[in-house]
DNA sequence: CATAAGGGCAACCTCCGGGTTGCCCTTACT
DNA sequence: AGTAAGGGCAACCCGGAGGTTGCCCTTATG
């Protein structure tokens, strides 16, 4: 199947990653650990609120995933979503690739 | 690490590309030819000005390039900065990795 | 030369994203 | 029991992103 170029919600994915806090939770979250809202909010000057949205985006984007544990709800990152945009990532320098061994082919004729 | 003159922030890297019509722009472009903004105005829905400025933002990220040829500009695909997301996306999931390994050994520990 | 094609610039509009504050509910702790 | 900690919800503010329109300049093309 040859999907059309721009994947349906890759664009959704890079916008998730495309804020410095959000890359920031994520960062964290990648070790495998898994955090409370109040300890990711933590050591940042941002309002546990604010952590609040940012994780909701990355939890939609499939980034990270949460779950109820007592009072507090728990997040964990999730690496499915990464893989798709590496498939985007190769579809675009696969092509990119692709020309360049065109263009040797043709300089070398 | 010096940052190289037209390098962004990974995060604007990830935000240049969260938007559907520079996504699917930016595919047209990795097949290596070089196109006009009427070029990539065409078939699409939106104004050349729009395009124009979507294409000022792919060129801040540093992931396209652009050359004035007579009366029009031409865009070119830049494939560098896919390096630098490709490296945090490694970055994240080895850490990623790495819990895993040490959570399998604890288990058959 | 006259005119169309390709673009740049600037003003303007609308809507959403990031962030805050205030209030209230539930769960833990002593 | 009483209180503090963790969070959810909703309202609100502000700035910038995405898009348009109008005008003008430059370069091809007849």
């Amino acid at each position: 199947m040859l999907i059309e170029a721009t994947g349906r919600d890759t664009a959704s994915l890079f916008a998730a990653l495309g804020d410095r806090t959000r890359l920031s939770l994520l960062t964290k979250l990648s070790d495998g650990k898994t955090r409370s809202i109040a300890g990711l909010s933590a050591g940042t000057d941002l309002t546990r609120q604010a952590v609040t949205k940012h994780l909701r985006v990355l939890e939609e984007a499939g980034l990270v995933i949460s779950s109820k544990v007592g009072r507090e709800s728990q997040f964990a990152f999730r690496p499915e979503p990464i893989d798709e945009i590496r498939a985007y990532l190769d579809s675009v320098s696969q092509q990119w690739g692709d020309a360049l061994s065109r263009l040797q082919a043709f300089v070398e004729t």
